[in-house]
DNA sequence: TAGTGGTCTAGACCACCGA
DNA sequence: CGGTGGTCTAGACCACTAG
C-alpha cells in the first residue's frame, strides 16, 4: 500500500467517525504532513483523493473543510467509477447470462467508428441478457473486433467477457467513455427485462479501451429502470 | 494561466491534430519535460489531466498512449461534469424560468437528512420549469435551507439561483453528489414538459454543497429523455 | 499581515515491462 | 537488463482569504 494511500484512507476513516468537527476546517498540510511523518507534497496527494470523492473541499487561504451531507448508497445497484463489468460489480450475487444471438459480421459506419476500425474488419455482434440473483437485470448489446479479441466463444459469453480479457487473453482494460439516457422499452426490452411496455429503461452507451488506448468494445447496455441508479461526484474547480 | 495547463492545453492539441502517430507510446515523460521546459512532476502533473479525461492511458515500464476512439460529444445537451446551472451550461442559447410553485416549509426527515440539518430548520421548497429556446428543458424541486440563501425572490427564480448565490450572496459552488435513473413521467411531467404519458423522464437527484462543503441544495431535476444525455468518463486504476 | 492551500523544482528510489 | 512510469522528498515561491 501506497504511503498516500494509506494515509487518505486513515482520513477516510476519521471523517466517517466524526474525529474532526465537521464545521471547522481540519488541520492544515504542514501540521497533517507532521503527524503523518510524509511530505506536504504526500500528504496533499492523499487528501486530493478525498476531494475527490467528494469527502472534502478546500479553500485556498482559508483551510480544509468536511463536506456534509453526500448522497448515501443506499441503493443496491450503483454503478459509479468501475469498468469492470457486471460480474466483478455485484459480487456476493449470482450473475447470469442467456445469449440472445452471437454473430460475427462487418461493422455499420457507427460501430466502425466507434471502434476506429475499417468496415472491412470482421466485429463479433453479441446480445447477452445479464441475470442478478435469477432476476433479469440488463440486456447488453455489443460490438468487438475480432482481431482483438480472439477465441470468444458461447463458454465464455456465459461467464464474463472480461475476466476472459483479463485471464485468458492478458489484457488490461484502460477505461470505459460512457452516456447514459433514458429510453422507453422496445419489444426486445419487454420481451427479455420482463417489464411492461409502459416501462422505460435507463440506456449506457460506451466505448471501452484497452490500456494501450485501443478501443475493444462498443455496446449498449439497457437497465430496468427500478434496478439500476448511476452515481456521479463532481468538484468545483 | 499555470504551467501545468498551458502543456496539458498543448499536449490535447498534439492529440487532436495527430501530431502523434496513435499507434504508438509518446515521447517519455522526461523527454517532454527536457521540451516544454519543465521538471518531470510537472509533465506529469500536465499528461494526468489528459488521462482523467480519457485521452490518453499510461503504462508503467511501457510508455503513455493516445485512447483511440473517445464518445465523440455530438448531441447537443451534455452534462458532464459543471455544477453551475443550467443558465451557464447552455451558453448562447435563452433560458427562462416559469415558476411552479415557491413556498417555505419545514423539512421532510429525507430532507433535513441530505441537507444536514434539524428538522425545525425552515426549507425553500420550489418547483420551477426550465425552457431552453422556448423548448420545455426541465422541472426541478429544490430545497434549500433559508438561513443558507437568505433573500430569495421570484427575480432570482426567474433569472438564475446559482448566479444569485455567487453575485449577490458571495459564495462559492464546492461541488455535488448526483444519482441518476430513468423513470415514468408523472402528470406533473407530463403537463410542464410537455411529454406523452408513455415518454419517460431522466431524473437526476442532486445534493450540492458550497466550498465549506455545507450542503444548500437538494433537487430533483427531471428531463425530457430526448433531450438530455449525461456523459462520463472512467479510467481504471 | 499572517496563515492557508497551489504550483513547481531537482533529484532519489522503486515497480513494472519488454526484449 | 534498460527504460518506462509511480512515489516521495525538502524546500521554494506564489495566490488567496480572513481579520
Amino acid at each position: 500500500m501506497n504511503k498516500y494511500e494509506a494515509i487518505s484512507e486513515e482520513m477516510r476513516n476519521r471523517i466517517h467517525t466524526e474525529y474532526y468537527p465537521a464545521d471547522l476546517p481540519i488541520p492544515d498540510e504542514l501540521t497533517l504532513a507532521a503527524e503523518f511523518n510524509c511530505s506536504r507534497m504526500t500528504m496533499k496527494r492523499a487528501l486530493d483523493i478525498l476531494v475527490a470523492e467528494g469527502l472534502m473541499l478546500r479553500k485556498r487561504g482559508h483551510g480544509t473543510f468536511i463536506v456534509q451531507a453526500p448522497l448515501r448508497d443506499e441503493t443496491v445497484n450503483v454503478i459509479s467509477e468501475d469498468s469492470k463489468g457486471l460480474s466483478n460489480l455485484v459480487l456476493g450475487k449470482k450473475v447470469d447470462s442467456k445469449i440472445v444471438s452471437f454473430e460475427v459480421q462487418f461493422p455499420s459506419d457507427e460501430v466502425a467508428r466507434h471502434l476506429s476500425i475499417k468496415k472491412d474488419t470482421p466485429v463479433y455482434s453479441i446480445i447477452r441478457l445479464r441475470y442478478v440473483d435469477d432476476e433479469p437485470y440488463v440486456i447488453e448489446k455489443t460490438y468487438m473486433p475480432v482481431a482483438l479479441i480472439p477465441g470468444l466463444n458461447e463458454e465464455v459469453l456465459y461467464a464474463s467477457i472480461y475476466n476472459y480479457i483479463h485471464q485468458s487473453l492478458e489484457l488490461k482494460i484502460g477505461g470505459a467513455h460512457r452516456k447514459i439516457r433514458a429510453d422507453k422499452s422496445n419489444i426486445l426490452d419487454q420481451q427479455y427485462l420482463d417489464c411492461h411496455p409502459t416501462d422505460p429503461v435507463l440506456e449506457v452507451e460506451q466505448v471501452g479501451f484497452l490500456n494501450n488506448g485501443i478501443p475493444f468494445e462498443y455496446s449498449f447496455s439497457r437497465h430496468r429502470y427500478d434496478k439500476f441508479v448511476f452515481t456521479t461526484v463532481s468538484i468545483s474547480k
